[in-house]
DNA sequence: TCTGGGGTCCTAGGACCC
DNA sequence: TCTGGGGTCCTAGGACCC
């Protein structure tokens, strides 16, 4: 969805020599704002915010709602005061979630050098398809309009010669706008900028520059390194100080493996309640768990993040003998860690838990037991949902796919409605 | 009604091994 | 009793990105 760096603009259609430009940055508009004006065409034309919920922040925000002041990542409440004749609308992420597969089958069409790097932007490596479908500026003019034509949507595409430029390039013709940064043209085309452009810059580091009097691209190219590398540290200096100078050895990388699974939830009221605690993290244990098998892969360090009222956030991490994808394991893992941090009547806002050190599923050799994994005996009902072995919780989470997850989550989750007992099991087996 | 939820990467310190 | 350096793994926190 863009950060909110105010950048100058260049509208519409900016075409140059595009030799050596082979990178492209395809960048949906206000992406989720705009899959649900398609969706209500009686929003068109009116100041639109995808968020909500009490402690909600917006997710997206159509152009009229913008020209009031509303970004990404404001809070709602702050939105509304911007702009209080908004249409909020909650997100709807399976929807955002096909629309942007749709757009990537597009992409996919051009090249198989296609770099998703959210829902609604990518990277594209061009040089592969000059030969069969023209110059990159072309490539990029029929990307536009293939996804306006199929979609009914617009993109910005940004055309360079590295990935950096590129999707500051498509940034700066938002929206529905093409820019071609020619490579002898890209210092002239950086240097002005803030220094937050920089891809790695936030507010920080920023004001961390900015109290050397460091504030443009320019203003970074020109600081001697060992200058940058006290600001900024070692690594950090080295990265910005390439990109102030235009060089950016990023490749376009099809395929990228997940690195980590996290699942966090802010609750609308503090939680108090121990059994309210407790019944969070297996259900976040639960959601972790599906998504890890879903990709065929298992995880052998479980992870949670604990958030206070205060907004003081904790993280503890444990790492395990043996990999798992087991969600009652997970569980076992999250509790373990939640019960040594030793609260006494925490007020939590937030709770998070997360697997990573992941490998594919594949390569690990399951012993399928039946046992019911750690789960504490007042459990019971958990542990025949979520403990059972692997091969069997793989087809515990297909029959979710298919009859919802209702029917086959740990009972604990399920209220004061569960499933009827015949059905439960009717879908394990 | 301040401050979501999904991630990645880096740093720094301690444990542990050679 | 005092004292090495290098490498790897693990953990916690923070900055940053969309």
């Amino acid at each position: 969805m863009g950060r909110s760096a105010d950048l100058p603009r260049r509208s519409g259609e900016t075409d140059g020599d595009d030799t050596g430009c082979h990178i492209l940055h395809v960048d949906m508009d206000a992406f989720f704002a705009s899959v649900e004006v398609r969706r209500r065409p009686e929003l068109r034309g009116q100041p639109v915010i995808v968020g909500g919920g009490v402690r909600g922040v917006v997710s997206a925000a159509s152009y009229e709602a913008r020209r009031f002041g509303v970004r990404s990542a404001m809070p709602m409440t702050r939105a509304l005061r911007l702009c209080p004749g908004a249409e909020v609308v909650r997100p709807d992420h399976a929807a955002y979630r096909e629309v942007s597969a749709q757009v990537m089958a597009i992409l996919a069409e051009v090249t198989d050098l296609v770099e998703p790097l959210s829902l609604d932007e990518a990277f594209l490596d061009a040089s592969g398809a000059v030969r069969r479908l023209g110059r990159p500026a072309d490539i990029a003019r029929r990307i536009r309009a293939r996804v306006a034509s199929d979609l009914s949507l617009t993109c910005s595409v940004g055309v360079a010669t590295t990935k950096f430029v590129a999707k500051l390039a498509s940034s700066l013709c938002k929206p529905d706008g093409l820019l071609v940064v020619p490579a002898a043209e890209t210092l002239d085309f950086l240097h002005p900028l803030p220094v937050n452009a920089l891809w790695g810059v936030g507010p920080s580091t920023a004001a961390a520059l900015r109290r050397r009097a460091i504030t443009t691209v320019a203003d970074v190219a020109a600081t001697p390194p060992d200058v940058l590398r006290r600001v900024v540290g070692a690594s950090a200096a080295e990265h910005l100080a390439a990109l102030a100078r235009g060089d950016d050895p990023s490749q376009v990388e099809p395929g990228r493996v997940e690195k980590s699974i996290s699942s966090d939830r802010t609750f609308e009221v503090d939680l108090t309640d121990s059994a309210d605690i407790q019944r969070e993290l297996l259900r976040l244990s639960d959601e972790v768990g599906v998504r890890l098998r879903a990709r065929e892969m298992v995880a052998r360090t479980v992870g949670i993040k604990v958030r206070f009222a205060d907004f003081r956030t904790l993280t503890r991490a444990h790492t395990l003998a043996d990999w798992t994808e087991r969600t009652a394991e997970i569980h076992a893992g999250a509790r373990a860690l939640y019960a040594a941090l030793g609260l006494d009547r925490p007020r939590i806002r937030l709770l998070g838990v997360k697997v990573e050190n992941l490998g594919p599923a594949a390569r690990v050799a399951y012993q399928d037991t039946l046992d019911f994994g750690d789960a504490a005996p007042e459990e019971n009902a958990s542990a025949a949902a979520s403990g059972r072995s692997a091969a069997a919780q793989r087809a515990a989470d297909a029959a979710a796919r298919r009859f919802g997850p209702e029917t086959v989550r740990p009972a604990s989750l399920l209220g004061a409605d569960p499933p009827s007992p015949a059905s439960a099991r009717d879908a394990v087996r």
